[in-house]
RNA sequence: CGGGGUAUAGCGCAGUCUGGCUAGCGCAUCUGCUUUGGGAGCAGAGGGUCGCAGGUUCGAAUCCUGCUACCCCGACCA
């Protein structure tokens, strides 16, 4: 490709509205441009990478047996309805009347039109089982979309269905699409993509996995064990936390005036915050009160708390509904509450602790001593407590550390929560009916693309890995006169000719502009010819991201530039 | 949905508080000449409903009211 020729311009400065490095490297390099919010169209370059990203993800599905197809991105409601989705998932799902009022949407993901496929398609255990995947646009009406592709409401994701006649075989096929995955995110080149422990949201199903780009700019809260044996999401980590009991001493009121923060009340007591319990209320979608007793050090993970619950909504409890149980706000505690109108669930922090300090249902007054075993048996005990930075992981006792991660990808043990609804089954040996057992696995591509800018660029653009590059190489003609124009043509002719994707910069711009354009690009190596290297017959080679420059003899440079193209893809080679 | 911010040429910004000449600057674009190894110089040119709609005023980018779009934080989210 010439440069001359080339639509999408580079920007020499930070658009305004670009925070992470990702987001300001594909407007100024000219790989995307945004049209409305979260809504982007690719340009050239941009393109050539996400095709290059889908074409590793369609080998590694194969690979795996899976079968492409394309289904709608326009769905019938109707369809979402037999799923109970439609009536389950919020605003994100964008629906639509069609000219004869007829009730649409725009799919976000594709569970309900596979198994709609799959349901006339399949129908015995003969043909099971099967992997279908496609590369499709996917619209949410995100609330929020921000920085750039890492969150938007139109893209593209790689999403696959398969389905199975048991749950072995779904668990085997799930470990191979696992594998699949780990070569997909190395072989685009993100330098430190983990699959981490998750929860299974919206999605249904049991075990679930995400892999995550690990990135400053990640909206994603991520633990990880230095031996790498324990990675989970914050949602749903839990840390060896260890716990000392002691003789429970008897329970005793204190006067504590206007102390009703945790830090006020261990300060005024002379104690720690980890000898304090903490109270917290939360209402649930239905409107029940729920006290949450956790100690005073740590906070309550709300998605493990839903989980658990199996609600889907959780809002802290204003004063009035705190106190229709018995419970004082600020001096709350679980004992002598009014327990038909409230839930009392308590964290094993709680309950492996002795002798904290608690509310006592009084302004201006607490307990001492409270253990929860004696003073409130039979409670609810669960973990509901947010691993920290540098807690200890459940496998090793080691300090995990805290990480942001872009979600990549995603895999999914879904079971039978769509086949069941949607009676999608299939006839076993026996001749009898059985919901197919599913599993799920989605890749992002557009914000893979990111991903990789967000692990791989210097101060000047992306450091593209060779895989996923544009072009291969970049032959930037300087000062094109004495035979360099000719020469550089030739070069430019030959190298394509023997399947090297060459960008070439003719646009005899000065030297300094043609760099930092080529910056921009991020092509992994750039040929550099002029009048000053055509004396000695030769070219100037350079990698991105590297100072150093070797000349090459123009007669040797096909094969060098061949070799070094290959020994390049070679690296990423899963 | 709550909080904060922004909106002036393709991009980045000044001007707005304190209303007043023809709305500026840098980059980019076009023309000519000179340049040519890390963002060239000179000379010239084109490009604006100052986000939109009302209002106040002799006069509005500037003051008032309403709206919209975009960005950030939070809530939300396979």
């Amino acid at each position: 490709m010439r440069m001359t020729r080339l639509v999408g311009r580079r920007i020499k400065e930070d658009p305004r509205d670009a925070q992470t490095v990702s987001h300001k490297f594909l407007i100024r390099g000219g790989y995307i441009r945004p049209v409305s919010a979260g809504i982007y169209s690719l340009l050239p370059v941009g393109k050539r990478i996400i095709e290059k990203i889908e074409k590793i993800v369609r080998e590694e599905m194969d690979a795996i047996e899976g079968q492409e197809v394309l289904m709608p991105v326009v769905l019938p409601a109707e369809l979402w309805e037999e799923s109970g989705r439609y009536g389950s998932v919020g605003a994100e799902l964008l629906r639509f009347k069609d000219r004869n009022d007829k009730s649409m949407l725009l799919g976000m993901t594709h569970e309900e039109a596979v198994v709609h496929l799959i349901r006339s398609e399949v129908s015995s255990y003969k043909q099971l089982p099967v992997m279908l995947y496609q590369l499709q646009t996917k619209y949410r009406d995100e609330a929020r979309p921000r920085a750039g592709l890492i969150r938007v409401r139109e893209f593209t994701m790689k999403d696959a269905y398969s389905f199975h006649t048991s749950q072995e075989c779904l668990e085997a096929y799930y470990e191979r699409a696992h594998e699949a995955y780990v070569r997909i995110f190395k072989r685009i080149g993100l330098k430190s993509c983990v699959s981490i422990e998750s929860n299974s949201g919206m999605m249904g199903g049991k075990i679930s996995h995400e892999f995550m780009a690990v990135a400053e700019s990640g909206e994603d809260t991520i633990f990880m064990s230095p031996c790498g044996q324990y990675r989970a999401n914050r949602e749903i980590a839990y840390a060896a936390w260890k716990y000392e009991k002691s003789a429970p001493l008897p329970l005793e009121k204190v006067h504590t005036p206007d102390k009703k923060t945790i830090e006020d009340v261990a300060a005024f007591l002379g104690l720690k915050p980890e000898n304090t319990g903490k109270a917290v209320f939360f209402r649930d979608e239905k409107g029940s009160l729920i006290f949450a007793m956790i100690r005073g050090d740590f906070e309550v993970n709300e998605s493990k708390l839903k989980n658990y619950l199996k609600t889907n909504e959780l809002t802290y409890a204003d004063d009035n509904l705190i106190r229709s149980c018995g419970a004082e706000p600020g001096y709350a505690s679980p004992l002598a509450l009014d327990t038909s109108k409230v839930r009392i669930v308590i964290d094993n922090s709680i309950a492996q602790s002795s002798n904290l300090v608690v509310g006592a249902n009084e302004a201006d007054h607490h307990y001492k001593n409270f253990n929860a075993g004696r003073d409130l048996p039979g409670a609810e005990v669960i973990d509901i407590a947010t691993v920290r930075d540098g807690d200890p992981c459940p496998v090793t006792g080691q300090p995990l550390m805290m990480r942001r991660g872009i979600e990549v990808g995603n895999i999914f043990q879904l079971g039978t929560k769509y086949s069941a609804a949607m009676k999608c089954e299939f006839l076993d040996k026996d001749g009898k009916s059985h919901p197919m057992i599913m599993g799920c696995y989605g890749i992002g591509i557009g914000r893979s693309m990111a991903s990789v800018i967000e692990q791989s660029y210097d101060n000047y653009g992306p450091i593209w890995p060779i895989t996923i590059s544009p072009y291969h190489v970049q032959l930037c003609s300087l000062n094109p006169k004495d035979g360099v124009t000719e020469t550089a043509d030739k070069i430019y002719s030959e190298l394509s000719e023997s399947g090297i994707e060459v960008l070439y910069d003719d646009r005899g711009e000065k030297a300094g502009f043609m760099f930092s354009d080529a910056d921009l690009i991020g092509i992994p190596f750039r040929i550099i010819i002029s009048p000053k290297t055509l004396q000695n017959n030769q070219i100037e080679f350079k990698r991105r991201g590297e100072k150093d420059v070797t000349m090459i003899n123009i007669p040797e440079l096909g094969g060098f530039i061949k070799e070094t193209v290959a020994a390049e893809f070679a690296k990423y080679k899963a």
